[in-house]
RNA sequence: GCCCAGAUGGUGGAAUUGGUAGACACGAGGGACUUAAAAUCCCUUGGCCAGUGAUGGCCGUACGGGUUCGAUUCCCGUUCCGGGCACCA
């Protein structure tokens, strides 16, 4: 009898043994080098895993295994996000309290991780959501809020420096609210009072990348802004820094794009513009003549004409096609500039933006907007032009306040359209009828149409006719700086982070407000555990949730959480009632993985300094401008205090695809219980009906499964084709409701670990999204079968021989050493996998039996299926885990081939094949496929042209007819 | 609208980056073994045409052009799908 591939017992077997012999323990050794690979930590849901999510395990744990095998200290950790919304909203519906209904989820999560064989060093787990770990995140932020950015050295110093500054500044007030309140501009985590995206159908504010097209990426809910004082983080302080840092990362193109795009840096020019109004430029004369001491009325203009605003633009070029300028309705300014007589339609219209949410004015782009009474000057050509304020114009970006150039912006033009207002071309060539001439290229005119419409300044005038438009933008930039008129000013579309939350199930802040000035709790007294609370929704004086909770005032004297009864405002005082959002504890986790249990420190600076950054990162795309922006600032800025040891904390990210489902579907003839079969269904009238994928086999029903799975069904009938029931397919997303999730337990179950590991990986590119297809597993199946045979004779005996192997298995093991060597680096495992099933069919072909190539297989197969690489290196009799095995290196002399077969072409058509020598000189190829008995017809009659030939590539003869 | 990435058999996907397109796997068809099933093994499998046959010919990598002896690969244009950003001045 063969020896059977008994998978169930040779991965229980190995499971088993790996947690006996802590084979995947990992410590600090100088003496080794280290690689560091790290998944993004899931968020432990209710739902489990399905075959989608150890995708990126896999990839990872495979190029961990191999780096492990080459002889490197390879970290590899793995945790969980465990703070988040799910729970807390199971919470509230249950009242179960969160941290129950996470743990349990952990626990199921980390059953089903156990099964797929991950060489996972579990003694590293972390939890964002236990004290020991929140801690860290605590202390990071009481770090932030006690630094500023340094703008001149880029990079963050303690607030201390700053106050010193301030001193010797004589800017320091005495008052300490005051105090107070001149730092919060200034710390990197601050109180601000800002437009935050409040989300009342969750009852709590979101950061932007938590909003998509107005609605909470969450649950779907509407968003609208409102203002409130909220914790920030200046992210926005190191945009600068995000935006170099990419350039010296291993990312995917398309996610730095993303993040540039994200990081939005604009450079441009800032100009002041001076406003006069209908009222002054007429009372102007008659207001000199009086003597300036009108009545207070007239004094306010007066006020007014010597105010100015600043505006922004990248297209500095077009200062001589302004016709008007625009404010943004939220803008300071609006107030100010606003006249008497425009006052009601100005407010008429601020109260109409206001009625419009967020979301209506994303979709809607119709031209609204109203005149202010107020005029600009334009500094470079002295024109009067009306100011306007349009909710076109963002307040947050910016100035909030624009010059509108209608020729050359398309908003602008829709505007002057609207509104008939002059528009002005400012390039060659440029129609500007039916449209706005956007685009960035071409020659300037018009600028200026006559000399004298060029305001002089210090003798000079500005003249940008007959320059490409680059050349004008630089040639304002310079006049503009020359003359004091702005200054050159690089914009970022990147915000402040908010990071408070109202909700119960996250880490709460270590602030107190005393007299209502937030104050740190001491840093030895951290951390401040979460306290317990009896409803996890707000109060009912609308307070966040954490005013539910008995215990949470901070008592100065005596160092500890105490009761809010005890609240007296002297020595005791409330803390925050807000808590930190998700993203604060999965900022600086991996630090955390390589030193998890350091009750100093974040981290040791030891192991931070061996560890370093994490060298692979895999995970999602989709956190593209949340989780990897964040996590970029966090490890910034604690590389500015020295923690981190690098200025980048993920040098090389691969973003693994979504796995999508693959729905079945049957026909129910309409009101009836017949289901009709896939290719009869046009016949008649149907309704197709998601059905459960895992009683359909190769899209095959299980009819009586199916009569099995639902009562309604039980005495369903059929109308077949060929005797079978086939059933149409979708990819759709892997859920639930359509009945196409595939569990990794059952596949495991049925055909391995090892299986589901080589399977997943060889569905195709790691990084591309692609439905999960059960039908192709067999494949991955039969090939460890395959493999495993190759070790046992028929009676059951080991079939490894001593003796020397032959060339063609030597040659064999050799081109899948290299292959698999070169695809392994290269992510490209599903290639990988190909080259082993070509391997394993060409040694059981070659019937080799030889130890010396046999006992190199385990070694290979190891990253890919762990278990039977353990089985069958200890069946050979080696000692140890294969895991510490060395991986081999190719010989180019077993690959050398004596011959060659090479297409011979003529004309650039293949028209027969032959063999070379492997060693021959393009000459002597020419010269032997010329003198082929094959080439003759091709040559009759034929004058040879040129010929080319690459060894190992192609042979071509070009012809033309003999003259 | 702007930016990025794609499009290859019935299906998932290969192709040493300009050198015999379709590796490998699934599915399908045929065959062997078997009382039968499972399992295993072998053959065929991009399309069209010719031939009893070994085989030969033509077409073929979304579409239309171009460069080249030679293009899935490089260039230009078009269509379609995916991702990101979006009144960001």
């Amino acid at each position: 009898m063969a020896k059977e591939y008994n998978f169930r017992e040779i991965e229980q077997k190995w499971h088993r043994l790996w947690t006996q012999r802590h084979t995947y323990k990992v410590t600090e050794d100088v003496n080794r080098k280290k690689f560091y690979v790290l998944n993004m930590f899931p968020y432990p849901s209710g739902a489990g895993l399905h075959v989608g999510h150890p995708l990126g395990y896999i990839a990872s744990d495979i190029y961990a295994r191999y780096k492990r095998l080459q002889g490197f200290n390879v970290l590899n950790p793995m945790g969980y996000d465990a703070y988040g919304l799910p729970a807390e909203q199971y919470a509230i519906k249950t009242g179960q309290h969160p941290e129950k209904t996470t743990f349990a989820n952990i626990d199921r999560y980390r059953e089903q991780l156990d099964k797929i064989g991950f060489s996972f060093d579990w003694d590293r787990e972390v939890r964002t959501c236990t004290p020991d770990y929140y801690h860290w995140t605590q202390w990071a932020f009481q770090k932030m809020f006690n630094s500023y950015f340094n703008e001149e050295l880029q990079k963050a110093q303690p607030i201390e420096r700053l106050i010193e500054k301030f001193k010797q500044e004589g800017r320091w007030p005495s008052d300490e609210k005051a105090q107070s309140d001149l730092l919060m501009n200034y710390r990197l985590a601050f109180l601000g009072e800002t437009m935050v995206n409040w989300c009342p159908g969750l009852g709590t504010v979101l950061a932007n990348d938590e909003v998509v097209e107005g609605v909470s990426v969450r649950g779907g809910y509407p968003v609208e802004q409102k203002k409130m004082r909220q914790w920030c983080l200046r992210v926005s302080a190191y945009s600068q820094r995000l935006l170099d840092g990419l350039d010296t990362i291993d990312w995917s193109e398309s996610i730095k794009e993303t993040q540039r795009n994200w990081i939005g840096r604009s450079e441009g020019t800032e100009v002041k513009i001076k406003i006069v109004d209908e009222l002054t430029s007429k009372q102007v004369d008659k207001l000199v003549d009086e003597g300036a001491n009108g009545n207070s009325s007239t004094n306010k203009q007066l006020v007014n004409s010597s105010t100015e605003f600043t505006i922004f633009t990248t297209r500095a070029d077009t200062m001589f096609g302004v016709t008007f300028f625009v404010l943004a309705p939220e803008s300071e300014l609006v107030d100010k500039v606003t006249t008497p007589e425009q006052r009601a339609a100005v407010d008429e219209y601020l109260h109409y933006v206001k009625s419009r949410t967020e979301r209506e004015r994303m979709i809607d782009h119709t031209v609204t907007g109203v005149f202010s009474g107020a005029y600009g000057i334009n500094p470079i050509t002295g024109d009067k032009c009306p100011i306007y304020i349009a909710e076109y114009v963002l307040a947050g970006y910016g100035t909030g306040a624009i010059m509108a150039v209608p020729a050359h912006d398309s908003r602008d033009y829709a505007f002057a359209r609207h509104f008939g207002l002059p528009i002005i071309p400012l390039v060659e060539g440029a129609d500007v009828s039916e449209e706005s001439y956007d685009a960035k290229e071409g020659i300037v005119i018009n600028s200026p149409s006559a000399p004298e419409k060029s305001v002089e300044y210090d003798g000079e005038r500005l003249c940008l006719n007959g320059l490409t438009i680059k050349e004008a933008i630089a040639e304002t930039k310079r006049f503009v700086k020359a003359h004091g008129l702005g200054r050159v000013k690089v914009n970022y579309r990147l915000r402040d982070a908010i990071f408070s939350r109202q909700r119960y199930w996250g880490e709460p802040f270590p602030v107190y407000y005393k007299q209502g000035i937030p104050t740190m709790i001491p840093e030895e007294c951290l951390p401040i555990e979460l306290p317990q609370v009896e409803k996890f929704l707000p109060t009912e004086t609308g307070e966040p949730p954490l005013g539910n909770a008995k215990v949470w005032a901070w008592d100065e004297k005596n160092r500890r959480v105490v009761d809010c009864s005890l609240v007296d405002n002297k020595t005791v005082f409330p803390i925050e009632l807000y808590t930190m959002p998700g993203f604060a504890g999965s900022s600086a986790y991996y630090l955390r993985y390589m030193d998890p249990h350091n009750d100093k420190a974040l981290v040791s600076d030891r192991a931070a300094s061996y560890w370093q950054n994490v060298d692979l990162y895999v995970g999602g795309s989709e956190h593209a401008t949340g989780h990897l922006i964040y996590s970029r600032f966090w490890n910034k800025f604690l590389f500015d205090l020295g923690v981190s040891k690098k200025d980048e904390p993920f040098q090389k990210l691969v973003n693994q695809g979504m796995i999508q489902g693959r729905s079945n579907f049957v026909y129910r003839i309409k009101e009836t219980n017949t289901f009709v079969s896939l290719g009869l269904k046009d016949q008649y009238d149907v309704t197709p009906i998601h059905v459960d994928v895992n009683i359909v086999k190769n899209d095959v029903l299980d009819i009586e499964a199916f009569k099995a799975w639902s009562p309604e069904y039980a005495t369903a009938e059929f109308v077949l084709e060929d005797g079978k029931y086939i059933c149409g397919w979708a990819i759709e997303k892997m859920s639930k409701s359509m009945y196409n999730v595939v569990n990794p337990d059952m596949i495991v179950e049925k055909f391995g670990a090892d299986t589901l590991r080589l399977y997943e990986m060889f569905l195709g590119p790691v990084e591309q999204s692609k439905p999960w297809d059960t039908n192709g597993i067999d494949g991955c199946h039969r090939f460890l079968k395959k493999l495993w045979a190759l070790f046992w004779t028929k009676d059951g005996e080991l079939a490894a021989t001593d003796g020397e192997p032959s060339a063609d298995s030597l040659k064999t093991l050799h081109k899948l050493i290299k292959k698999v060597t070169a695809d392994i680096e290269a992510f490209s495992y599903n290639t990988s996998i190909s080259a082993f099933m070509v391997a394993v069919n060409e040694l059981t072909q070659q019937r080799c039996t030889s130890r010396q190539v046999l006992q190199t297989l385990p070694v290979l197969i190891a990253p890919f299926a762990p278990h039977i690489a353990e089985e069958l290196w200890e069946a050979l009799g080696q000692e140890g885990s294969v895991c510490d095995a060395r991986w081999p290196q190719w010989e180019e002399k077993y690959l050398v081939e004596t011959s060659v077969k090479l297409g011979v072409q003529f004309n650039g058509k293949v028209r027969f094949d032959m063999f070379f020598p492997a060693d021959a000189t393009p000459e002597q190829m020419i010269e032997l496929a010329t003198s082929a008995p094959e080439a003759a017809k091709y040559l009759e009659g034929m004058q040879v042209v040129k010929t080319i030939a690459i060894p190992g590539r192609i042979v071509n003869i070009v012809l033309k007819p003999q003259a």
